[in-house]
DNA sequence: ATATCCACCTGGCGGC
DNA sequence: TGCCGCCAGGTGGATA
């Protein structure tokens, strides 16, 4: 999926389309995503639309009644389409904007989901969820203490959303170069002045991944149909095998939670 | 609580 | 060209 820098993209190329606008009905082609697409979000009629935020990886578009809750799973996109364009394969839901457009969901693995929240409630999906990366609710300190009571290795800890949100595993690979730190480090075996580092690369990674339209691997792209640029910037997410970019020590590539994990081993010792 | 593994689904790639 | 296995940006849920 799109992680987090992938879905800020998408909040910000929707959310000037969609605020002060109405929606005058939605069109579901395929409602069986991860879940089926919620009842209420199916019956929504002339609503105008007041934010569109985001908590974690979801999409809250708020209207009136409540929330629609976005998530866009592995392959999801979000797109701004004048609404007479014909649909294409995977195109499953469309929000009809009054101005003659549309948003329109795409999502050929259908990891994704389209939920409904009641005003002034939580979702219980989004009630457990960890801090926000980005804002200060997130640093080290905090990092360290949750790092405390678990002996798992530090990538699986890092992409934990009860821990903090939004980090999936491009962004966990290439934090953890940037701060030197080896993914299968036991948690706890981290000090604080790492745990620092750690939560600062994580930031400072993830906000760079924003202004660059996020990364495109094959399918994410913004509202506008345009891929992300941050690829080109990734150091060791897809780069197994080839030289490490600071000491051309060939990088390790290892499966970590099913996920593929890459590392210097020189540059990211073993604690 | 924590840890591990599986599931969902489509599509692209490499190998034979 | 075709078939097969494997891999892919996520994460809830079942199980020890």
């Amino acid at each position: 999926m799109p992680e987090l820098p992938e879905v800020e993209v998408s909040r910000l190329g929707i959310a000037p389309a969609l605020e002060g606008n109405l929606i005058e009905r939605v069109i579901v082609r395929q409602p069986m995503l991860r879940w089926p697409v919620a009842a209420e979000v199916i019956a929504l009629q002339q609503q105008p639309v007041q934010a569109v935020r985001r908590r974690a990886k979801y999409l809250l578009i708020d209207v009136p009644q409540g929330s629609i809750i976005v998530h866009l799973g592995m392959s999801g996109h979000l797109k701004i389409v004048p609404s007479s364009t014909p649909p294409l394969k995977h195109d499953h839901v469309d929000w009809v904007l009054a101005d003659g457009r549309s948003l329109r969901l795409n999502d050929s693995r259908r990891f994704g989901a389209v939920l409904w929240q009641d005003p002034l409630q939580s979702h219980v999906l989004l009630t457990a969820l960890g801090p926000e990366p980005l804002t200060d609710d997130f640093d080290g300190a905090l990092l360290f203490e949750r790092c405390q009571s678990r002996s798992s290795a530090i990538k699986l800890v890092l992409m934990d959303n009860h821990v903090v949100v939004g980090v999936g595993n491009i962004y966990a690979n290439e934090a953890l170069f940037k701060a030197r730190i080896r993914p299968t480090t036991p948690a706890r075996q981290l000090s604080l002045a790492q745990c620092t580092v750690l939560a600062a690369v994580v930031k400072q990674t993830l906000a760079a991944a924003i202004t660059q339209g996020g990364t495109t691997l094959k399918d994410f792209s913004d509202a506008s149909g345009k891929a992300g640029y941050f690829k080109q910037e990734l150091l060791v997410y897809g780069r197994g095998g080839q030289p490490c970019l600071h000491c051309h020590t060939p990088l390790d590539e290892i499966r970590l939670g099913q996920r593929s994990t890459v590392f210097c081993p020189q540059c990211q010792p073993t604690p």
